[in-house]
DNA sequence: TTTGTAAATAGGAATGATTACGTTTTGTGC
DNA sequence: GCACAAAACGTAATCATTCCTATTTACAAA
């Protein structure tokens, strides 16, 4: 995912392209790592004066829903990142930085055949801990 | 985990025996899957006039510290549970009612070996969707 | 049983992340 | 350029959780 391609699936589902939205993904292409909302409103506020939580949450929502960013949580804080691959993966996440490592495997072909009566409907695997560069 | 041996944690490691405790892990262990705080905190009301916040997230912390509960975060809220098992373990959790089933399968072992470099401090592995009752 | 004291609780304020909302501004198609 | 819907502003509200101080209580030692 690049800011390019990002630009075009907004205007393909409808969205307007305005320059905040560009510079929220210049960020995070940028970055290349999980980061908040606080993160992004600190980098967005030293660029454009009196931008409101309203602009940066309802643009990360949207980055969400359309898969530009990918999201998890933890800390009881929502956490974004580019979107960085087109396959099914998992994460390892930097504590510290944020730095991911894709991994690639997941057990839940495996684990469905055992849930047999249950409507899975999604699933969460990550492995925190400190990437090479933090430790 | 029950609430006799519970107690006999709690006594321990240094800590009271209070009616509020008690009540905690009755709760609990009646209830056998995951709880909120404010699940709690409706219990506790019932039967404690003015009860404090405090006493209810005190307790879910030090339970949880001392594994008499395991915990987990979901959409922004801490779900607790009476610790279910002493093996190392993950969990299908139900999105409506919060019934968990245990799911002793775990790709870690394999996954430590490609991460080389990073240091792997805990992970996480649920599946979410709904129990059989729920659908 | 009484007493000293550290732990536990009450009551409510504070915090931090996120959402909501009425008003104003701005992109975009015509 | 114009009209209109979307986006953004500015700020209040919400929700879960933590923090703080005064008061109460459990428990152990005398």
């Amino acid at each position: 995912m690049n800011t390019k391609k990002a630009l075009a699936i907004l205007k393909e589902a409808g969205y307007k392209y305005t320059d905040k939205r560009e510079s929220i993904l210049t960020f995070f292409e940028q970055e290349d790592r999980y980061r908040s909302a606080k993160d992004l409103l600190d980098y967005m506020e030293a660029r454009y004066e009196g931008i409101s939580f309203d602009t940066i949450y309802r643009n990360l929502n949207l980055f969400d829903e359309l898969e530009i960013l990918e999201s998890t949580e933890l800390d009881g804080e929502k956490l974004y990142q580019i979107s960085c691959a087109d396959h099914h993966h998992h994460h390892f996440i930097c504590r510290t930085c944020g730095v991911t490592q894709e991994i690639d495997l997941c057990p839940m072909d495996e684990i469905a055949k055992k849930l047999n009566n249950y409507m899975i409907e999604d699933h969460k695997f990550e492995i925190y801990g400190l990437c090479p560069v933090c430790h």
